[in-house]
RNA sequence: GCACAGGUAGCAAAGCCCGGUUACGCGAUGGACUGCAAAUCCAUUUUACAGGGGUUCGAAUCCCCUCCUGUGCUCCA
């Protein structure tokens, strides 16, 4: 089976064939960095996070772009607000944007181009766009004539130029484009605005241009997959096309354009105006990143997402079940080292009567059907699914009584391989090995090993005191306990203990 | 208004492109276990597809109409 991935021109899922075999040049836009990184920004990158990995580990070569758009009226506004240099404000929401990607597993892009470094190829590609009568120059910069290619618009969203007539009407008067379906290419300088000069006096780049040129620059006049926000469609995408295929007269641009879905709180768009905005930082107070990794590939990514407690509560029990079950696999595996050398696995065969071979198989389908959904648009909730399916049938495994301690230990190094390439190399939602296990058997965790001593000197009590069927003293520990955030378990064995989230 | 999405069991969310069968999970209920809990395990909750027409042996899935929700409709949101 070959990738099909959606493509919004087109709209249809279409099989994936990058131009040269085997290479894949895939560009996405960046954040605007006037703010720190939010919710919609984790579930974009994550998303086309999973795209570059599934690339990868199908065997093709992915060079990915991912730009900055350092300069813009926002950026501005807060540097102005604190007294500070634009570029203050861009690098420190660049940081911030590094900082929160790298803890959600997303890996990094191969180039960062930001406008700020692109101004020369910005400025070409205007010049080249005026030459061939595609854009004119006003009293207040440059703009892009759209009349000069009609037929390119709506090539993404299905608008019409008489649709949009009737909402953009009314704000013509305020500048010196021709027709409102005009866009800016370059803006004519404003007080107290950083410059850079241009043929056509100081100014700065329009907003959608520095796609065009840093695509162009790191590219060529055409590439594989462009990504990006559902809202960025239209116009920024729509823009793009025109500004590129014009200037370089080549078409398509893009051969697959995706965009991922919406965030939404409560049903409705996260924005700062109502109120319900998260920030990256926001939801790393009360949930680790991987849990919310795990949330926002739990659904489609071209579907909108309601971002919810009970989402990332839901997203946490799933996420701390694949981390028992790592953890129990690796400290199996740990375990049977003892025993090396090992006997060879036996041949999966989902249909044999066997144990352990027919559990094999039914391990290795459930990663083909994993790797079918991603095939088919990233399904990564399908994918999830199947690797929990996984988890749960490498659990029933190494507890089974039907394969002897030897068999154990080498499908316990099968299962940690099969866990750590589908759950992390590709979804990248697995743990650090020392946290799987601890996850797995509380005693191996740091934090439990700090507070043993007391917390069994207290229990040592209660035991006492549950012997003597006090129960009102040993209730008073239990609670003690929990206020230190100890859970008791009372066992056959004994009571155990764990430390509470 | 126009455009583009979405409307699936208590919740959440796949499936829709390629009509006929599956989901993972949360919650709930019952049971085992327990001094009581918690955790865990087992079982049950397995004919839901916004509404109305149509096509078909058969439709969540294809066609038509309607309703509802969200987003976009340009560089200032």
């Amino acid at each position: 089976m070959t990738l099909h991935l959606y493509d919004t021109r087109r709209k249809e899922k279409v099989a994936f064939h990058p131009a040269i075999p085997g290479k894949v040049q895939m560009y996405v836009c960046g954040i605007t960095p006037y703010s720190p990184s939010h919710l919609g920004h984790a579930r974009c990158y994550i998303a086309f996070d999973l795209l570059h990995r599934w690339l990868e580990a199908s065997g093709y070569d992915v060079d990915y772009v991912q730009n900055f758009t350092d300069i813009d009226d926002k950026i501005i506004r807060t540097a102005n607000e604190e007294g500070i240099d634009f570029l203050e404000v861009a690098n420190r929401n660049i940081a911030d944007y590094y900082e929160v990607m790298d803890a959600l597993g997303v890996l990094r892009a191969d180039y960062y181009p930001r406008v700020t470094e692109h101004l020369e190829g910005i400025i070409s590609m205007i010049e080249k766009l005026i030459e061939k009568e595609h854009a004119y120059t006003a009293s207040d910069g440059v703009w892009f004539s759209v009349a000069s290619a009609p037929e390119k618009f709506g090539t993404l969203t299905g608008n019409t130029l008489d649709a949009v007539q009737a909402g953009g009407s009314g704000r013509l008067v305020e500048s010196g484009k021709k027709d409102h379906h005009d866009f800016a290419l370059w803006k004519a300088a404003k007080p107290d605005e950083p410059t850079w000069d241009s043929p056509w006096g100081p100014g700065r780049p329009g907003w959608h241009i520095e796609c065009s040129a840093m695509s162009l620059h790191h590219f060529g006049e055409s590439f594989d997959i462009h990504g990006g926000g559902f809202d960025l469609r239209f116009p920024h995408h729509e823009a793009e096309i025109f500004q590129s295929e014009c200037c370089t007269g080549r078409e398509p641009l893009v051969g697959v354009w995706m965009h991922n879905g919406f965030v939404r709180v409560d049903g409705e768009k996260m924005s700062k105006s109502l109120g319900n905005f998260w920030t990256v930082r926001d939801a790393f107070n009360n949930y680790d990143p991987l849990v919310l990794r795990y949330a926002l590939l739990n659904a489609h990514y071209r579907n909108p997402i309601d971002v919810s407690e009970q989402l990332l509560d839901d997203a946490k029990t799933n996420q701390r079940r694949l981390a028992e079950g790592y953890g129990q696999a690796l400290i199996a595996k740990e375990e049977g080292e003892a025993l090396e050398p090992l006997p060879p696995l036996p041949t999966p065969d989902a249909s044999s009567d066997s144990y352990l071979p027919k559990r094999l198989g039914i391990i290795e389908a459930l990663a083909e059907e994993a790797a079918r959904a991603l095939d088919d648009d990233l399904n990564s909730r399908i994918a999830l699914a199947k690797v929990q399916a996984g988890i749960s049938s490498i659990d029933e495994t190494l507890q089974s009584d039907q394969i002897d301690e030897y068999d154990t230990a080498s499908f316990a190094k099968f299962a940690v391989d099969w866990i750590e390439e589908i759950a992390g190399d590709i979804l990248g939602v697995l743990p650090e090995p020392a946290i799987a296990k601890a996850a797995r058997d509380p005693r191996l965790d740091p934090k439990r090993i700090a507070v043993k001593e007391e917390v069994e000197a207290l229990l040592a009590r209660r035991g006492i005191a549950r012997h003597a069927k006090d129960w009102a003293a040993a209730d008073e520990i239990r609670e003690r306990l929990n206020e230190m955030g100890i859970t008791v378990t009372d066992t056959p064995d004994g009571a155990s203990w764990s430390i509470k989230e």
